[in-house]
DNA sequence: TAGATTGTTAATCGATTAACAATC
DNA sequence: TAGATTGTTAATCGATTAACAATC
């Protein structure tokens, strides 16, 4: 019964991190160059990957793999990692709370290619019910769970303050949803059926200001050395 | 010279995700319950984390440790972390490309919390030039190296579309910016000593969706299995 | 004291990297 | 053929987890 939670469908994390950035390489190599063949070497060089590790991911996806000496057909790996991602999949997902971030994600273009399509919004704030942010209505936030269970969603996502994510997620979990995006800077408490992602843009930057502050501690020592 | 990319000042990058949702956790569970003392045991059943995971954790911030059978000062753990996070340090940092995201990011309000306050914004249309976003003013792209250099800004984030952002790149660089938060969906290229976190919001949707088909996959194996 | 909790050393686990035989 | 490249097995490396002595 136990699962590996790093694992799904025989691949890791780290793997799955790394394919959407192979495709978009590959797709914007294809259209400029028109080249027909690519090999794991030349996009590790690219990309700054190890040889091992890109050539352990294309053979991951690649159903037919690649010949050796020529390496891949590109636009055939192109379609096996579309595939393996599920570009065209179309799971619908539902988002809650329309501040600032969430009017970001409503209007942001890129997850349709990858399969997920945010079909609607949710708000307790009555100036944003029932307007349109990217193209999609925001509703308000006690129809959550009829519309979630009726047209069958499946993912959620949260982006409202710490203080009514559990909340907000608990009636997410009720509604039927199995996958969660969370915004919200808490821990989240689910059924272990429900898959939870979480998301902190804040510790993001924060984690970024810290290497740079240690980097740049590190850095004045060395000024310092050679000064001496 | 060869440093251990993802140790920053003996931390793991992992330790320092981990880092603020301790602080958010311990900061609420104070304001609301007043505790004095917490274990690191309890840190861990209530964030659903490893015992001895959370107790490296407070040791490699706390300033003098905890007490055994007691465990850690709440307020002065709370402390710790936030000298060892930079919450005081008030990095400054630019933004460019006032799109949807750019905008969210402008206007969130975690970033000042973690001692990074974003100062002002970049973007090429001249309908956003000179408006001001979240207080912060967008300014021609031209101006970017000038207004960098002079204000002695050091993180750059860029969320501009993925054609145009190793440019950006380039000219922030140029204007001596040190790490950049990259949410394009490229790699890029920049000199030694810069820094680059990439972050991309479609990938992790990718992600969640894809383990999200995984499971239900072998979800309906079992059901079917079952069935037999 | 007894026992909860700390801090640390050792074992495990996963992911990355190195080494290499197979092959076009 | 010779050599670039593939796919895979073994070694390394880091992070997580387990075990345990120290201590309040």
């Amino acid at each position: 019964m136990e699962e590996k939670k790093h694992m799904v469908g025989g691949i890791s994390r780290k793997t799955l991190e790394r394919l959407p950035i192979y495709h978009h390489y590959l797709e914007h190599k294809l259209l400029k160059e028109g080249t027909e063949t690519i090999s794991a070497p030349s996009i590790a060089a690219e990309l700054q990957l190890n040889e091992v590790q890109v050539r352990k991911d294309l053979a991951m996806v690649s159903r037919n793999g690649g010949k050796p000496k020529m390496g891949y057909q590109v636009t055939e790996l192109i379609k096996d990692m579309e595939e393996f991602l599920g570009y065209h999949n179309n799971n619908q997902a539902v988002l809650v709370g329309a501040g600032s971030l969430g009017k970001a994600l409503l209007s942001y273009k890129g997850f349709e290619q990858y399969g997920v399509k945010i079909v609607m919004a949710f708000d307790t704030d009555g100036r944003k019910v029932n307007t349109k942010i990217g193209g999609k209505m925001v509703l308000p936030f006690e129809m959550l769970e009829n519309h979630c269970q009726r047209m069958n969603i499946h993912i959620g996502i949260i982006t409202v303050p710490a203080q009514s994510a559990q909340d907000v997620c608990d009636h997410l979990v009720a509604a039927g949803v199995r996958a969660i995006w969370n915004f919200a800077p808490i821990h989240l408490s689910v059924p272990e059926h429900v898959l939870v992602q979480n998301e902190n843009m804040a510790v993001s930057l924060a984690a970024l200001s810290k290497y740079l502050y240690e980097a740049e501690k590190e850095g004045r020592q060395h000024t310092k050395e050679e000064d001496d």
